[in-house]
RNA sequence: CGGGGCGUAGCGCAGCCUGGUAGCGCGCCUGCUUUGGGAGCAGGAUGUCGGAGGUUCAAAUCCUCUCGCCCCGACCA
């Protein structure tokens, strides 16, 4: 491509409403703009980028055995109202109405319609199992769309769905998934983790997540680097503290704590170790007040308190509400608190001796023991991990935090779907059974996202060649110069005619507008044809991702260019 | 949705407090020069100051309402 023909608009400076890198750069180097709050428009640069994602998905998953299908963006309610979800999903689901009045939704996701195309086609185990997938815009209309196309309302999506007949037919198609999905972004060049996961709204049983490892990811996940256990931190199991020492059980007592309310300000007040707190937080749980308890020095993670409670929704109570229930903020307690269910965290199992609020103004308790003093309804791993939190899966394997960029995510379905939407199929008995579901996600453009947030320096995106909108520019440094613009010229028709996607540079700009646009824009490798080269019968290549420059004669230069571009795939 | 902030030329911003002819840098157009890391000179184009209402002789500036956008929290590919 000549980048006179070319519609890549970069910029100097970047949209003040751009945050992360990976929405700088992109809108930067000319790959997207913004039309609204969530919804962007790909620029040629972006589609190239996008395609090749996608073609890299495709691949895999055809050769995993799925079958691409294309679903309706808009879908009727009545499919929503069968599944339940119509209620359950909430204000995420942007809901249309068209002429004769009647509702449809525009495709969050597509279990419903994927769902009911397959019950009506699908009547024996003979036809099983089966894997449809698509890519496809989906539309969630987010609270809060953010760092462009990373967290956008409107946004491509890779989903596949699979139905089995048997829960090992379903594993083998889950585990088939999760093969693709390591393949599928090894070959983009991420560097990304498989962890466990929470099913969220999605329902089902067993879950992963594909998680790019960057800075800027909005999740957090817990690994273990000895076992190689990994978990989102919604997820992680941790297991219970043992508690050191050999206290005997005391006596309860009452204690005045002035003015002090936070955890910290009552332990350097009491001089004792935030360890021995039981912090107790009031929620409100699917409109019921609840109490939940968690050692002093943890704070609790709040997915994982809705699975244990089985709720849809949690929040901290307001002031009104905590006082409703007989208590008040900063000196709530456990002891003496009634008609309020109260959940433990396990690490409150153990404490001997605690420090509690009294549910009265100023006022805390010592000497609280669990089972004596109060009794929990539940005790549940609730807690957010901490550095150093022991291995649930290994003997002395310790856990570390990091941050991820969620691009996949593979679930376990069950029969959630097949039951409540009537997919079911005669078995080998003739007997009548649910199908067994999964289903399976792809961010396409938060992939590419997190490819800029992984690779990118102060200059610009460092483009994996899988992805790069071009495998190289050609500079031509000067357009007066014949020779410069012969030599270009045809070591850019070379690269074309030997099977690359080469971008050619012929806009009359100075060299240096040449370089900082390059290296901006991302090209893997950049071929300088310059006067100063050629007096010296050479021209230069350069690696985008070292600086590394090479120089070759002209002649060679193709073959160098191929032999690079072959040595940084395989690297990543 | 709760809390905070911002809307002035394509982009980045100043002007607003203290009302009085709408500005700067970059970009864009024309010409000449220049061409190895975001050139120089000369000339030029571009604004419903987010929108509506109000106060005033006079509003980008003060007041009211409204829309949009961004940041922090709970959701998700």
């Amino acid at each position: 491509m000549r980048l006179t023909k070319f519609y890549i608009p970069a910029l100097k400076e970047a949209p003040a409403d751009a945050e992360i890198a990976s929405h700088k750069l992109m809108i930067r180097a000319g790959f997207i703009r913004k039309l609204a709050a969530g919804v962007y428009s790909l620029l040629p640069a972006g589609v190239k980028v996008i395609r090749k994602i996608e073609a890299v998905i495709r691949e895999e998953m055809n050769r995993a055995g799925a079958l691409e299908v294309y679903l309706p963006s808009v879908q009727p309610a009545s499919l929503w109202e069968e599944s339940g979800r119509w209620e359950v999903y909430g204000k995420e689901l942007l809901r249309i109405t068209d002429r004769h009045n009647r509702e449809f939704c525009y495709g969050p996701t597509h279990e419903e319609v994927i769902t009911d195309l397959v019950r009506r086609d699908v009547r024996s185990y003979r036809d099983l199992p089966l894997n449809l997938y698509q890519i496809q815009t989906k539309f969630r209309d987010e609270i809060r769309p953010r760092f462009g196309v990373m967290r956008a309302r409107e946004f491509s999506m890779k989903d596949a769905y699979s139905f089995d007949a048997d829960e090992e037919g379903a594993k083998e198609n889950y585990e088939a998934m999760r093969k693709a999905y390591t393949a599928i972004f090894s070959r983009l060049g991420l560097k990304f983790r498989a962890v466990e996961a929470d099913t969220g709204q999605i329902g089902g049983s067993a879950s992963h997540e594909f998680m790019v490892l960057a800075e800027t990811g909005e999740d957090r996940i817990a690994h273990c680097d000895k076992c190689g256990y990994a978990a989102n931190v919604e997820k992680v199991e941790l297991s219970d503290i043992a508690v050191s020492g050999d206290e005997n059980v005391q006596d309860l007592q009452s204690v005045d704590t002035p003015n002090a309310k936070t955890i910290e300000e009552v332990s350097e007040f009491l001089d004792m170790d935030s360890s021995r707190f039981i912090k107790t937080l009031i929620y409100k749980a699917d409109g019921n007040i609840i109490a939940v308890l968690i050692r002093g020095d943890y704070e609790v993670n709040e997915t994982k308190l809705l699975r244990a409670i089985d709720s849809g929704e949690v929040a901290l109570a307001s002031e009104e509400e905590v006082e409703s229930v007989g208590t008040m903020v900063g000196f709530a307690g456990p002891v003496g608190l009634e008609n309020v269910r109260i959940i433990a965290d396990s690490s409150v199992k153990s404490i001997v001796n605690g420090v509690t609020g009294a549910n009265r103004v100023d006022t805390h308790f010592f000497n609280v023991n669990p089972g004596k003093d109060f009794t929990p309804g539940l005790y549940a791993d609730i807690r957010e991990a901490v550095p150093g939190d022991p291995c649930p899966r290994c003997d002395d394997g310790k856990l570390s935090l990091a941050r991820g960029i969620e691009v996949g995510h593979i679930f376990q379905l069950g029969v959630k779907y097949s039951e409540a939407m009537k997919a079911n199929f005669l078995n080998r008995e003739g007997k009548e059974r649910p199908m067994i579901m999964g289903c399976y996600g792809i961010g396409v453009g938060r992939t590419g996202a997190a490819s800029i947030e992984q690779n990118h320096d102060d200059n610009g995106i460092i483009w994996p060649p899988s992805i790069a909108p071009f495998d190289v520019v050609v500079l031509p440094l000067s357009l007066k110069d014949e020779e410069v613009v012969r030599v270009a010229e045809s070591i850019y028709e070379e690269l074309k005619n030997g099977g690359f996607d080469p971008a050619l540079d012929d806009r009359n700009l100075r060299p240096g507008v040449k370089f900082n646009e390059s290296d901006l824009v991302g090209y893997p490798l950049q071929v300088v044809v310059g006067r100063k080269g050629l007096a010296d019968g050479v021209v230069e290549v350069k690696i985008r991702k070292t600086g590394e420059r090479m120089t070759v004669a002209p002649e060679g230069a193709f073959h160098k260019i191929k032999e690079t571009l072959e040595k940084l795939s395989s690297i990543d």
